[in-house]
DNA sequence: TAGTTTCGGAACTCTTCGTTTCGAAATATG
DNA sequence: CATATTTCGAAACGAAGAGTTCCGAAACTA
């Protein structure tokens, strides 16, 4: 590689102040001017690493969740508690909740950035709930495990909407509850048709 | 009132072209230039019922929601399967399904906007739920009814993930197996903490 | 040393929101 | 009927912000 190297620095103050404006003013009203002054850094800068504002927020947002996949948990119960709080955490934080809606809204218009969302967080997160049905059917706790998305949708479902559509603030009886309820929903055989 | 009335009809021709740009170019590509051109309107017209661009999306999209509370049916599990099939019908005509996100997205810019959306949509869902709870404990099929707001969140959160997060077009086994696993859900009492 | 890429900063274009103005039409009031 | 008021479509306007381009300087490679 020829020429001067990019300073790594202006990646992390990109990134920082990226996450500082979306924290203070909110996605609607994040500017990319806004965020290279915050960041101490020319616009150019900026669009030399992301191709749209789009494109900075989803990395600001999406950038170090904790993704790594929870271990076994002993129990279907614990696993679940497990993911519902890891769920929780990624949705929760500053930045999730003042840019989640409006990626989420992206998304509709971006089918690529779409694309990235799918292979970077869902699948990761599905793969997760997966593991757990899966050591959940070997211990014998489960005969038909429910379809993978379904249960996925069970659990990210209502964490998604206390969250975001409620805007609870209180997540903590809510994460025991919720996982209460998934953990017999999940148990439960349906009946044939 | 004095002055020349307004036509009934330009307020229609503005919320269906609305809709048709809506579900035409998706909300991110929706200005209110081409509103006004496919209503055959001019833009003061609009701006004189609405503020915003957020408020029109608002009216357009949040007009007509079947919002009748499901009559009593018989059980709760046939109470959950209207419930559901409602709130899925709410959520998956094209019209909400452009606007959606979008919206969700508006909220958290317009505090106004978001309260009027808990008073149109999430109270009146609300009432329904706990209507349906309400006869579940007087049938006695439920001792000790689970929170309303939890309730809320396990029937409208995977519904909501299901069309906006997976993007899943099919829907009917989705309720089916979504009603079954909420019925567990609910009629589980959880043990003492 | 020459060529390339980065840097912060500024200027620029283009799109879109929201406002204002225009003349004409419709209605209520006197 | 006459006047005041509000509507109508259309167009122009100002402000804001996305994204691009250029500048001179700095950092790196060959």
């Amino acid at each position: 590689m020829v020429g001067r190297p990019r300073d790594e620095r202006v990646d992390q103050a990109i990134l920082a102040a990226t996450r500082k404006v979306l924290t203070e003013q909110g996605y609607s009203r994040l500017t990319v001017d806004a965020v290279a002054t915050a960041a101490g850094v020319g616009k150019a800068a900026i669009y030399r690493r992301y191709s749209s504002k789009h494109e900075l927020v989803f990395a600001a947002a999406i950038h170090d969740l904790d993704l790594a996949p929870p271990p076994d948990g002993g129990s279907l119960s614990a696993d679940l508690a497990a993911l519902v709080q890891d769920v929780l955490d990624s949705l929760s934080t500053p930045t999730a909740r003042a840019a989640g809606p409006g990626l989420l809204s992206d998304f509709l218009g971006d089918p690529a950035l779409a694309d990235r969302f799918e292979e970077t967080f869902l699948a990761r997160e599905r793969a997760c709930v997966q593991a757990a049905l899966d050591r959940a059917v070997a211990r014998g706790e489960l005969d038909a495990p429910p379809d993978t998305a379904l249960t996925h949708s069970l659990i990210m479902g209502p964490a998604f909407v206390w969250l975001y559509v409620f805007r609870r603030e209180e997540t903590e009886t809510f994460a025991r509850d919720l996982t209460v309820r998934l953990e017999a929903a999940l148990r439960h055989t349906p009946p044939r048709t």
